[in-house]
DNA sequence: TTTCATGTAACTTTATATGTTGCATGAGTT
DNA sequence: AACTCATGCAACATATAAAGTTACATGAAA
């Protein structure tokens, strides 16, 4: 199965991006993440059209994250990306004509409508502050690898 | 966007077939949902093994039901045909070393598995008869088109 | 003015759901 | 027995969308 991983790719770019001090350009996130550079600009563009991060030009230029972790919310991420459908098994809409299909729709997105609040709910009491701290957390733990800069390497 | 569409063509299909006393042949199922026959034969061959459904081959064959549609809930479907991802938007999994990653991974999952819970509750309260009452409410209700058999036509 | 980094459009690749063809198998009909 | 109809199934083709890539323009710092 096929996954539209921008959520997690996002915040795992994200979190990287929240332990530099100074500006990460897209070919760091890009190497971190073992994809491109102009992978990392896109998913980027959305974000900084909603004042997530500030991108800069030219040297010692890169992405820095615009907000404070604390007042972001993975649901805000997610809509910030344009809020992409969450859910994998659909409805048909070939014959919407047909009462058979419109019983069966109706029965579906009454279940999908509550998974959805309920998983946006979720989304929203989780802040990039917390994931963060999340991971710092198991840093310690195992103090041997990880880190940004080994990505490189590692990721 | 691309969906997975197995799971409401199957009850789209099962609500049809549950409206005819014979057999209904994979050509005329096909027709009703404007697909293939083979694609139907397809959907059906995993509804067989867990014995929602019976085939019959030769002169009269076709697709019949074969439990009580009380018995059968939307669920009991949703898991004859193996349990399908449910969601479109998924965790990375390129980089399970990076502890940034377990860190988003584990927060996701978490907030995917409540929301996977709760649709799976709410599809095993949906029963094949709720569903097929609902479509004979609707059928009494705008007494022109649809029921099975326009579906060459319409649907 | 050279270097570095983003901005963006256009194109390619890849994954996969879906659609299609062809033929084998078995059941009923004549 | 021969014929017709339907499923069973493998193999191949198509369509679509995500992801990856290339190329070049723009702007900022050295």
């Amino acid at each position: 199965m096929k996954y539209d991983s921008r959520l997690s790719g996002i915040l795992h770019v994200l979190l990287h991006m929240a332990d530099e001090d100074v500006p990460v350009t897209s070919e760091h996130l890009a190497k971190a993440m073992r994809t491109n550079p102009v992978v990392i600009r896109r998913i980027m563009a959305g974000l900084r059209q909603q004042g997530l991060v500030r991108s800069e030009k030219g040297h010692g230029g890169g992405w820095r994250i615009a907000r404070d972790l604390s007042t972001v919310t993975v649901r805000d991420i997610y809509e910030a990306i344009g809020s992409p459908h969450i859910f994998a098994i659909g409805n048909r809409t070939e014959a919407p004509g047909c009462l058979v299909e419109q019983s069966v729709n109706a029965a579906m997105n009454d279940a999908f409508a509550e998974a959805e609040v309920l998983l946006l709910e979720q989304f929203g009491k989780v802040t990039l502050a917390a994931l963060s701290a999340d991971f710092h957390a198991r840093m310690t733990q195992r103090a041997n690898q990880c880190a940004f800069e080994d990505q490189t390497d590692v990721a």
